[in-house]
DNA sequence: AACTATTGATAATC
DNA sequence: TGATTATCAATAGTT
């Protein structure tokens, strides 16, 4: 039986089961605390907590809007109306928060559980499910993947060729000019420098050698790509 | 020196200068708490106080925070703080809206794309990206699909061996007891049936399965995951 | 405000 | 998830 308890530091739990569990334990612990302020001291406490994955948990005493609609109370009379309008903006307001919330938070599980993670929790079924949709998605990625590849490669060997030709005829340009001997020289050297060129920075036509990570990483999050 | 405490009840401190002090005290110990649980955990916190007074404290670490800072700096004693601090915790909320709605966006997207949707905005090296990630949770689910086979198989198994001995020893009882021609015929019947009927539905038998199929649907909404 | 004895919160564990 | 307990943290009462 060791229960010996670590003087905790306060930086974020790396563990995400370890983290579910203290945000559970410490969320319920801030809510006790603020409706325990509240009732002591008679003020009006409004704390809302957002989770990881988009849930809302709100506390107050009464609810948001209420709270501020006591204290809208000491107000003149012709701002009522005012008030009340935005006090029901408010509450549809929250509640599409809330709804928000929920539906991000299937989301991410949904993610979350086709990146191999949370599996735990399901059925053979499921399992079964899952796998079939991933394999049907995976193969849509590499058969487009496949097909971006080919049109690149055929993109860059028509560039490669249109340079040769080009090399050529300037090559055949300078033989009938100058010196012999010197125009070769030149013309291996211009040939190749066009072509490493053409490769190495070909800017916004060619993503696999674009080495620009911060661009794609604004688009992906959690290492998921989606185009903006 | 007397410090002894009693144990706090919940209710309004009816002495002024001993609510403000516990006010005051509590709450540093709210704020305290609530940052805590926002770093720990990785959440967003706003925790808004309203004091008997009419000032106002608040913590939220992330962008809000700007917005209450504003109203803070702008504090004032007449209607004007009232109405632009509703207006502004609707702000907030509208902000928190937007933010949800977008993250909900890109959720939908990143699945679709992991389904295999919606792969045409993709460079190379996005795709490049996502085979690598469904890859991975690919195998993910393989393998836990895998264990969760083994273990029905052997769990199955475990409960085939304990009825085949059952039989067995029902099967000694009956040859001890009463003619043996009439019971073997029976005790064949008998053991057909049994393991059919343990092997075909397990559910009743086995809360630990059972339960599996059946919370696993709350979470994973897979084929049609936007249809509701 | 500062100081403790005490209550209260919670990390570790099952 | 919920319960338990040893520890740490908050704070009520006092100076």
């Amino acid at each position: 039986m060791r229960m010996v308890r670590q003087k905790t530091q306060i930086r974020k739990i790396e563990n995400l089961a370890a983290r579910q569990v203290t945000f559970s334990k410490r969320r319920r612990g801030l809510f006790k605390k603020a409706q325990e302020l509240s009732t002591l001291c008679d003020v009006d406490v409004a704390l809302i907590v957002f989770s990881a994955t988009g849930k809302l948990f709100h506390y107050s005493p009464s609810s948001i809007n209420q709270v501020l609609e006591r204290r809208g109370v000491l107000k003149s009379k012709n701002d009522g109306e005012l008030q009340q309008t935005s006090q029901e903006i408010m509450q549809i307001e929250l509640r599409r928060s809330a709804l928000l919330s929920k539906k991000l938070a299937e989301k991410t599980c949904e993610l979350r559980q086709m990146q191999g993670e949370d599996l735990q929790g399901l059925g053979l079924k499921d399992l079964n499910k899952l796998e079939t949709i991933m394999e049907s998605g995976l193969a849509a990625v590499v058969k487009t993947k496949g097909e971006r590849m080919l049109k690149e490669i055929s993109a860059l060997k028509e560039k490669e060729a249109q340079l040769l030709e080009e090399n050529r005829i300037l090559k055949q340009q300078l033989i009938m000019g100058t010196c012999v001997e010197e125009t070769h020289i030149q013309d291996h050297w211009s040939f190749h420098r066009s072509l490493e060129l053409t490769i190495s920075s070909p800017g916004s036509g060619d993503p696999l050698h674009n080495q620009n990570y911060n661009s794609s990483d604004t688009c992906l999050k959690l290492g998921l790509p989606f185009s903006n």
